[in-house]
DNA sequence: GTATCGTACAACCAAATGGTTGTAGATCAG
DNA sequence: CTGATCTACAACCATTTGGTTGTACGATAC
């Protein structure tokens, strides 16, 4: 299914986001306040260009906004991005749940 | 630190391993049963070897095991390595609630 | 013993990643 | 207006990634 594949892509795009300490670490500041890019590439040892780079990845991954403020632009955390990667590990955790059941089930009838 | 580069890497590994449509299904498999690397292979629509290397970086990043049983090696989900992952994101969340309450505490002052 | 099966691993390739520098457009300060 | 600041984006480079094929080796079946 064509939708199923967009998904996959979205959730590729999320955890690939979080798969970088940088990245990691821009969510953190941004959850937590809010930070112009530069803001945020003052806090790095790379260029800004690298930071920016950054920040359009977690943006891609509905885990950052952008708002034009003035010549700036302030990033700030999507909580619905987080909330959604974490509603996906719970499904796995789910499934995990299920299984320890029905072995707790078989245990319980052997 | 050493300590928080190793642990960084860690986390790496973790998300960039769930950064692949084709690793998720692998967990998903592997958590809800048994299957063997060839088993696994038989799945999806491309060569052996790239399954194969699919498991090893779910391996690396903790989040399934091997077991060699005769000629076959039996792929497991780790339920460990999912819970480390669902913890992680927690603590991001635990930030955005951080934040929330003092906004709340602000408008509550305001 | 021989053929087959399941696995491991190397070598290779195209595309994506994470970084750089450089250029250019807006916006603000003086 | 001029200059400084913030941002965007292109071009480039090294490394990693996700895939391939081919080879080799232990375990199993006959």
């Amino acid at each position: 299914m064509v939708v199923d594949q967009l998904r996959d892509a979205d959730v590729d795009r999320l955890f690939q986001a979080l798969a970088d300490a940088t990245r990691r670490d821009i969510v953190r500041r941004v959850t937590a306040g809010e930070y112009s890019v530069s803001g945020l590439a003052a806090l790095y040892a790379m260029s800004f260009a690298a930071v920016q780079k950054h920040v359009a990845v977690l943006e891609r991954a509905s885990l950052v906004t952008k708002e034009k403020r003035g010549r700036e632009q302030i990033v700030r955390g999507s909580h619905e991005g987080l909330q959604k990667a974490c509603r996906l590990l719970d499904e796995y955790e789910a499934i995990w749940r299920q299984r320890a059941g029905r072995i707790a089930d078989i245990l319980a009838e052997g």
